[in-house]
DNA sequence: TATAAGTTTGACCAAATGGTCAAATGACGT
DNA sequence: ACGTCATTTGACCATTTGGTCAAACTTATA
């Protein structure tokens, strides 16, 4: 018994050390410690991203981490298990850039300052927003707790603020709901379909550049969009 | 689309035209294939959209489309093919949407038009349209063709419209690819997140009433976000 | 009716998959 | 050296999966 089953908090958000295309590809990795879990959640985020976690095989996981399979279910004993943690570093992340939210008690810069955020999120870890949004369209069978507990509650608070912001005359009468599930997706969007983009940008990736301004104009839109 | 015969290596092309010609001699066709073939999509649409294209098998699909998977494998003759047919369904309800945007002159009309059919698509079909939005996050593995074609074509002509809305001062200085990214994420949301969005609201699935609230929200968003 | 053509289906198979195990290897305090 | 405990790994296994096949069944046509 006794694995070491390490706590979903540890550092490492980069994504990745070695991309190659496909999952058929090893990787040798300089064989650490407890280290080698690091690589195995690293090489787990590629390859459910790419795959989803039905597609996603342990055998690949482990080839991509560079340890023997066998190795993979030492630290992890299940494939669900190491989609959870995966999960739950992503989770970490999400509720890190829910912070951002809170950042004022101006509707137009707490507004810019989340949508901003996540836009920096999704940019900065697009494998890991992937995953997220995967979970989610599937209904959310690992998540769901938090989902009926910290994202209600999340929400449920948020949700009075952008009434007082509405009762203030800042915002149009809206619904918060409907707001945030348009800052999710639209920030979301960004890395789900950053292939997509790809191809109509003519089959290069967003730049920098391109990426900040179209950070600005989402920001821009929703936010005068539903200022009062 | 179909007639009498198809050899089991016709992959899922788009058109062919039957030899069929004998009149007087008509027959009441055999109500068998067309049935079942719709039956096959039909589980397929479901089975696909719950489990991804990895996830799902052809045994779970010809289950529940209540044939022998053997007889699925007769009118499929693989899973690929099978899940083309599917993705072909949507392409084509995904390009009449299209067709909204052109209703108007007026961007403001335009974009409502646009915006609210694809909400209504979203409604009315959100187990095709989560199997669009999981094709695209994969990397558009079967209609990478189509983003080449028809997409870049179809944005590239919008994009010109709306320069021409910019220049007349009815819209502010936007990247109009930017605002598509933004109507195709926050529309099709209310087909990807529809799980999270009922555990949101108590548990239930949006009811019409709210659904349409929050299209005119969306809506009212994004076209004065945008207005110039 | 004979006969060809289209359709249905249970049985079957090779490959892949998640997971197990026990034997090996290393680490390290005594 | 020794014993203990964590770690590594090749071999192995039961199950599942996509796909095949040939025989049976059902039309349709000469």
């Amino acid at each position: 018994m006794d694995q070491p089953h390490r706590s979903p908090l540890d550092g490492a958000g980069a994504a990745d050390a070695g991309r190659d295309g496909s999952p058929g590809t090893r990787k040798p990795r300089p064989a650490g410690r407890a280290e080698n879990e690091r690589a195995l959640l690293e090489a787990a985020e590629e390859i459910f991203a790419e795959q989803g976690f039905a597609g996603a095989t342990t055998a690949a996981i482990a080839r991509r981490a560079g340890v023997p399979k066998a190795n993979l279910h030492y630290y992890f004993p299940t494939k669900e298990a190491l989609y959870r943690a995966v999960v739950e570093r992503v989770l970490t992340a999400w509720l890190a850039a829910a912070a951002a939210f809170d950042a004022s008690d101006d509707p137009r810069e707490a507004l810019s300052a989340y949508i901003g955020t996540k836009m920096d999120l999704a940019r900065a870890m697009p494998l890991a927003s992937r995953i997220w949004s995967a979970e989610i369209m599937r209904g959310a069978p690992i998540i769901q707790d938090f989902l009926d507990t910290a994202l209600t509650d999340w929400v449920a608070s948020r949700e009075k603020a952008v009434r007082r912001w509405i009762a203030a005359g800042k915002l149009k009468p809206i619904d918060a709901r409907v707001l945030f599930y348009m800052i999710w997706a639209t920030t979301q969007q960004y890395a789900n379909a950053a292939h997509e983009m790809a191809t109509l940008n003519g089959g290069r990736p967003l730049d920098e550049a391109a990426f900040e301004r179209a950070k600005r104009q989402v920001i821009d839109t929703i936010v005068s969009g539903v200022a009062g």
